[in-house]
DNA sequence: CATCATGTTATAAT
DNA sequence: CATTATAACATGAT
C-alpha cells in the first residue's frame, strides 16, 4: 500500500511511544523481514528510549537513544500500527517493541518490507544521509529532473517516476497522478518530457499528499485521478471529460490513464 | 484454479 | 559501462 504520504501517516503511529523506554520485543518467526539485520539483533532496543520517526521517500528512520537506528521500508503490504502494552503478536506482527503505555507494532503479511538495525553516534547513520534529494526539497532542482529524463530519454514517463533514486516516494498511483495531471500518456518516453513542468506537478502532488493522506489519512482532492484508479467503471473526473479510464500493464505494473486527456501522442 | 495487488532487486538483454 | 526490460519474491482477495 504505502508510497510516500502512506509512509509517512504510518510513522506518525508511532508517536505514541515517543520519549517512551523499550521494556521487552517480539520477533516474529519468518526470516524475511530480518534478511537485512537477523532478528536476535533487535534485542539490543531493549532498554533505549524510543526519541522519534522520520522518512525520506519510502523510507523509514527510527532513533532509538542512544545511538540505536531503526531503518526499513514497508514493502508492498507493510504497515506500523501502535497497541495497548498487552498486545497480543499476530503471525504478520513481525517486530513489536513494549513501552509502559504502548506495543509499536511493525505488520506485514506479504513480508516484502525489510526492518534493519544500526548502530551510529551522533546522528544518522551515513547511508541514510546519503540518500538522494527528496522531492519536497530545496535541493529537487528542475537541472536534476532534467538529468533525469536525459539520461533515461527512451524510457517510458511513467517507468523512470517509479525510479526511487531519482524521485523518492513515487509509487504506482503517485506515478499515475502526475501522469494525470500534467496530461500525459504514461508511456510517452522520458525524453519528451518538459523538465520543469514535471517538477513542478509532481512538488504539487507530494504536498498535498502529504496534507491530507500523510497529515490524517484524509483523502486527496477528487479532481485527481487516484480516487477514482481503481473503481470498476471509474471515468476521468475531469469537468466535461467523463471518459471510462484505460488500464494496461506497463513494465510490469498497471498504469491507468484517461484516454482522451492522455492521448498517446 | 487463475489473476491481480500502492515495491524492490537480481539478472538478462540491448 | 549505461540503460531498459523481465522475473522473482510471499500471501491474500477476487
Amino acid at each position: 500500500m504505502p508510497e510516500l504520504a502512506e509512509v509517512a501517516y504510518y510513522t506518525t503511529r508511532w508517536a505514541a511511544g515517543v520519549g517512551q523506554e523499550v521494556l521487552r520485543m517480539h520477533t516474529g518467526p519468518k526470516a524475511r523481514p530480518f534478511r537485512q539485520t537477523a532478528a536476535g539483533a533487535f534485542r539490543a532496543l531493549v532498554g533505549t528510549i524510543y526519541s522519534g520517526a522520520r522518512t525520506h521517500g519510502k523510507n523509514m528512520l527510527f532513533e532509538f537513544a542512544p545511538q540505536l537506528w531503526l531503518t526499513g521500508h514497508l514493502g508492498m503490504t507493510g504497515e506500523l500500527l501502535a497497541g495497548p502494552p498487552e498486545h497480543e503478536p499476530t503471525a504478520h506482527d513481525h517486530l513489536v517493541l513494549y513501552t509502559r503505555e504502548s506495543a509499536l507494532i511493525f505488520r506485514d503479511f506479504r513480508m516484502f518490507g525489510v526492518l534493519r538495525l544500526e548502530e551510529w553516534a551522533g546522528g544518522p547513520p551515513p547511508d541514510w544521509l546519503a540518500l538522494p534529494p527528496q522531492i519536497q526539497d530545496a535541493g529537487f532542482t528542475t537541472a536534476r529532473v532534467a538529468e533525469a529524463l536525459q539520461r533515461h530519454a527512451r524510457s517510458p514517463l511513467k517507468a523512470l517516476l517509479l525510479d526511487q533514486h531519482w524521485f523518492p516516494g513515487i509509487g504506482n498511483w503517485m506515478a499515475d497522478e502526475v501522469c494525470y495531471q500534467l496530461r500525459l500518456n504514461p508511456a510517452v518516453p522520458a525524453g519528451t518530457v518538459e523538465a520543469a513542468a514535471l517538477r513542478r506537478v509532481l512538488r504539487a502532488v507530494c504536498r498535498k499528499s502529504m496534507e491530507t493522506i500523510g497529515r490524517d489519512w484524509s483523502d486527496p482532492p477528487r479532481s485527481w485521478l487516484m480516487p477514482h484508479r481503481w473503481k470498476a467503471g471509474g471515468v476521468c473526473p475531469a469537468k466535461s471529460c467523463g471518459t471510462a479510464l484505460m488500464r494496461e500493464t506497463l513494465r510490469g505494473r498497471t498504469a491507468c490513464w484517461c484516454p482522451l486527456c492522455q492521448p498517446v501522442a
